[in-house]
RNA sequence: GGGAGCUUAGCUCAGUCGGUAGAGCAACUGGCUGUUAACCAGUUUGUCGGGGGUUCGAGUCCCUCAUCUCCCGCCA
């Protein structure tokens, strides 16, 4: 009977004494004269299994020199385990050594900087730390869509890449056939994109907003899940070039739905991790991040902040605290503003709402004092900014108006104001940065180490 | 795009005042009848990131380039 390692965790009471057979890789090995142990695993669970074998096995010589990283089919029977590690082992009766790892291998027993396993991409998820990321990343994304089909949301592919050339998010990445070296150009020197594949300039998209809200006008509810590109050159532990986002938009709604189902995902994506992944969780809250699961727990049972930009402001000023950027209205809120709010201030999430729309991008709402925008954005402690929304024009009129200031040709948007044109409400969305929520979720503090094989200026190796 | 720091053995690091290279782990060899990052003994391992300069002499001081990391900006 072929089990996973998963298989037999969950169920080993009523598989002690039976005759197994386990395949998987040797996580460490112990050797004595006459005996050893193996721990093996499998990639199904994040615990390993301990084979022991002795010299009665004919090829016992050779499994006494087996090191780490190799692969091995083991068959023996499942007892209990002397040992107070583990409640049982695996006593083997036969060990194939399918494929022996040269003596090389990089990942050693000890801990390694997750600086040093970032250039060995390739053989870091066989590491606790980065199995259990990208286990609980697995789960956080099946958790949203989860999240969003429970309540009736449709999920649209909008497209990686996009025409529209100004969709105001940064820099971004040109995708194009043409040759760099001899591009065909128009008599003014510029280079001539109706030769190219698209017959128009094309970039890898930065944002699906624009195109899911022609979607939320047809469903009412939906959202997007998918890559996301920015070309700026960000060296910070939270900037990638290359992420996902997730970007819901609700017809009908106001900026207070907005922010009641943001806080309803965040707690939702909570529980689901503590509940489908507790070893996982276990092993962040003792190596990652000493107080992760207080702090969930405590998130889970509290209602997150809810702030205006003003009321913020005022909050910074009045504190007396010097901050590099003095706070002053008007001035976006740096970095060093949120962490103070969302960690000293008051110490969970915390949405900070209706920004000065000078600030703000040109299809946030304008309120009626005509200086702010219904715009919120989520900050957490020690991740920082992890969602960001608005409620969104839907006044054609204001809208164009917005585009025009904003040094923007309302051309470009002909379908993005269409849906003013037809059958215009008020409606909002946000963008939740995926990893950004992975490493609030899991304690890692570099968003590097949350994605399988992460693009960051200057690095696009594996 | 702006700023700071780092770079020494396969890995993690130490290296004092400028005087010619160290430790632990890994690997390798041997020992050990229940290990848990096993233990004990021994052996091997270096373009001190690259280039240039100062000096009798540079891992160490200076210049320069590069990588990486962190902070700021951009933002999710």
């Amino acid at each position: 009977m072929a089990l996973t390692v998963y298989e037999i965790w969950k169920s080993y009471p009523e598989k002690l004494g039976k005759e197994i057979d386990i395949s998987g890789w040797v996580r460490t090995e112990r050797t004595s004269k006459n005996f050893g142990f193996i721990e093996l695993n499998d990639g199904t669970f994040f615990k390993n299994i301990q084979v022991v074998y002795d010299d009665t096995l004919p090829n016992f010589a050779e499994v006494t020199k087996i090191t780490t990283g190799s692969s091995l089919t083991v068959k023996g029977k499942l007892i209990e385990s002397p040992g107070d590690k583990q409640p049982f082992e695996l006593k083997a009766e036969n060990i194939e050594i399918i494929g022996l790892a040269d003596p090389e291998f990089p990942l050693q027993k000890k801990r390694h900087t997750t600086e040093y396993l970032r250039t060995i991409a390739h053989l870091r998820p066989r590491t606790n730390l980065y199995r259990a990321v990208f286990k609980v990343r697995s789960l956080v994304a099946f958790a949203i869509h989860k999240f969003f089909t429970e309540r009736n949301f449709v999920y649209v592919h909008t497209p990686i890449i996009t025409g529209s050339d100004c969709e105001g998010a940064g820099e971004m990445f040109q995708v194009s056939t043409l040759d760099m070296k001899k591009p065909p150009l128009n008599e003014d020197g510029s280079i001539d994109y109706s030769k190219d594949f698209f017959g128009k300039q094309t970039n890898l998209t930065v944002s699906g907003q624009l195109n899911v809200e022609n979607f939320c006008m047809a469903f009412r509810n939906v959202y997007t899940f998918g890559p996301t590109f920015r070309a700026e050159r960000s060296n910070t532990q939270r900037h990638a070039s290359e992420f996902w986002m997730i970007e819901p938009e609700m017809a009908f709604a106001e900026l207070k739905d907005n922010m009641d189902v943001s806080e309803e995902m965040v707690k939702y994506l909570i529980s689901y991790v503590l509940e489908n992944a507790p070893e996982e969780m276990e092993f962040f809250n003792q190596w990652v991040d000493k107080g992760l699961l207080e702090r969930l727990n405590f998130v889970l049972n509290s209602d997150f902040g809810r702030v205006t930009y003003t009321e913020a402001m005022e909050e910074l000023i009045k504190s007396g605290k010097q901050f590099d950027y003095k706070p002053e209205w008007g001035i976006d809120l740096q970095t060093e503003h949120e962490r103070y709010l969302t960690e000293t201030v008051y110490k969970r999430p915390l949405f900070v709402t209706d920004y000065p729309k000078g600030i703000k991008a040109f299809y946030m709402r304008v309120n009626e004092d005509n200086k702010t925008v219904a715009a919120m954005d989520l900050l957490v402690p020690g991740v920082g900014e992890i969602i960001g929304g608005s409620q969104r024009e839907e006044r054609y009129d204001v809208l164009v108006k917005r585009i025009e200031e904003m040094g923007l040709s309302k051309e470009d948007y002909w379908w993005y104001l269409d849906l003013r044109r037809f059958g215009t409400n008020k409606h909002c969305g946000f963008g939740l940065g995926f990893e950004r929520m992975v490493m609030y979720l899991t304690g890692v503090e570099n968003i590097r180490d949350v994605i399988p094989f992460p693009r960051t200026p200057k690095n696009a190796e594996f």
